[in-house]
DNA sequence: CCCCGGAATGTTATCGCTAACATTATGAGG
DNA sequence: CCTCATAATGTTAGCGATAACATTCCGGGG
């Protein structure tokens, strides 16, 4: 039956167009786009024969000519932070799978840097593709500059940023994430926590921290000095031999998983046990993080529903044609995931 | 100076065309073309009316319309495995750099199923958007047959698998990275070593058990029974159970970090330390194993060169039109990096 | 048996750009 | 100052699809 992906006479070297099925189908060329776009407008029969002849050419619609003729493509661009940490990565991979569900492409941008120049030249290069909208994956505080002077006409999404800016935008609940986190360290006796947090350029960070202040805050607590690392498990050993030496630590929210696996290092290269000397809760539930030592107690983030709601926002976007109005929100709530590494205060 | 994304007149909403540039600096749309394509063609003067006119006008030329005059797109396609892995995410990353810095883009379509259809399928929605070629990350044995029916006219480069076939190929040379780790582990004076491999399914699994045995072959030892996992922690931790029980083990190469991760929890657990009772190396190097508990030996992928090296490779095959040849071939070597998981055999 | 209205299909123009060929400008040499 | 090769620019004709309008087909009512 499979005449292999080459159908159609042997020599003809040209990939098949719309002409050729229609020759063939003794149809014109217009009904052969008829059977592709509004199938229903078209006899059965008819149909079936233009049908037949597509599969016999291998006919594939040429994607440039419809984009020339329709204005719309069918892809869909995502400038993106650094794809390769956990977060962006998976969020990504949300994407992608929704939209192949709706028969989109996705083209991506990965920036190494985030501002007014660096996003706004990602997305020209994806506007130059003709993309139908743009999903911008922008976890820093200043991309909200970069994104006032994005052409008004283009679809856009935000995902994790710019909560202030009037545009549709998917995320998830940071602050309550680290609230979560830090009432369940208070719960367990301790007389404070400790907050290990991302760079003060990230809204992530900023939303943690400010969950984790507000927290403590409400709880009449003395909310005691930050200590700002980058994200990495290095920077969270750095500053985790730090808290190691203060013996009235006891209890330590960091802003992530890598840099929790830091800082569980550190406590223990100190001496200092996990979770009875020091209780530690992360932030994300990275795969790996039932297997750190101890097994770690984090906030766990759901990055595909991220993926997929930024994608049903931008369908709706493109859908209606309105402006987005004033910026619907989906909005995930992270869960708390207790496991060995905290423990009640001694 | 800068009057915004939205030059010219207020009042046209349509984006500026060739033929608006054209006319503002009173030139033909062939030159302005021109000023594009071959701006050593037109002389200065001319030139720089018509970049004068295009800043002014905000213009960028269409690529579905250049597509359509002239057959290439500037997007490559990659098909990739899922991308929330580290490789897959860290080789994507390398290509989407290595394409920026050409001016090209990239169209992903990532696969949760590695077979002859999805492969084909990914491939034929990439073609369908003109793409000028398709990089394939397809870590796994079956890839290969999805890789044999595909179109020989379109220029692919394979990452990482399908060694035997002729396709240009990037990788990295798994067989002396466990060449590497096994060395190292039988030159602390260890009798044997376990291998706890990935599924059988990967092409690196098998490449990094066949260094791992004939490493043991040559130097005369006894190739214990393969423990085999799925690359996650969880494997790692639950396999490492049961080497845990048997105290004959005193090392073990991991086919990654993530199961060397899992490997350490299961040992620690266990009561048997690292490295005094058992050595363990990993590999892949993740950014977070100088902070496992101990630090883990482990062995470095550049992911980045693997990416740069596939669109290296790509750039060849696109610009002298060649089917390829037999398959020109860019492998990585991996490098050891030795931390304190592995220590002297008791 | 003719006419008519809607369904089915065909024609033409166009999307924005570039290849190929046609034309005009330029300036060195006689 | 004219000639002519060459550089600089212009014209025409698609690339492959679809929108909008034009035509043909068909069966039922008069």
């Amino acid at each position: 039956m499979d005449e292999g992906r080459n159908g159609g006479r042997p020599g003809d070297r040209r990939s098949a167009v719309m002409e050729d099925v229609a020759e063939l189908a003794g149809v014109s060329a217009m009904t052969v786009s008829r059977v592709l776009n509004s199938p229903e407008r078209v006899r059965p029969a008819t149909r079936s024969r233009v049908l037949a002849a597509m599969r016999e050419l291998d006919y594939r619609p040429n994607l440039a000519a419809r984009v020339l003729a329709t204005g719309r493509s069918g892809v869909l661009g995502v400038v993106s932070f650094d794809t390769t940490l956990y977060g962006p990565a998976s969020t990504l991979y949300g994407i992608e799978r929704a939209a192949r569900a709706h028969d989109y492409l996705i083209s991506i941008v990965s920036l190494s840097e985030l501002n007014r120049r660096t996003i706004g030249e990602g997305v020209d290069r994806l506007r130059g593709q003709n993309v139908d909208g743009v999903i911008i994956v922008a976890p820093h505080e200043s991309a909200a500059e970069g994104l006032r002077d994005l052409p008004p006409e283009l679809p856009l999404v935000v995902v994790g940023a710019a909560e202030h800016l009037p545009f549709p935008l998917a995320s998830v609940d940071q602050r309550l994430g680290a609230v979560r986190a830090v009432r369940h360290l208070l719960s367990l006796g301790h007389e404070t926590v400790w907050h290990l947090s991302g760079p003060a350029s990230w809204v992530d960070a900023n939303g943690r921290a400010a969950g984790w202040r507000a927290t403590l805050e409400e709880a009449g607590r003395a909310a005691p000095e930050v200590l700002v690392g980058d994200w990495s498990a290095r920077s969270g050993y750095r500053l985790g031999q730090r808290l190691a030496r203060d013996p009235s630590v006891t209890a330590v929210f960091a802003a992530n998983d890598a840099m929790a696996l830091g800082l569980l290092r550190a406590l223990r290269e100190a001496g200092r046990r996990v979770p009875e000397d020091v209780s530690v809760v992360g932030f994300d539930d990275v795969p790996e993080s039932p297997y750190f030592s101890p097994p770690l107690t984090t906030v766990h983030q759901n990055f595909g529903e991220v993926g997929t709601s930024a994608f049903a926002l931008m369908l709706d976007r493109i859908g209606d044609g309105s402006d987005g109005g004033s910026g619907p929100r989906r909005i995930v709530e992270p869960e708390l995931v207790v496991r060995e590494s905290t423990g009640a205060s001694r």
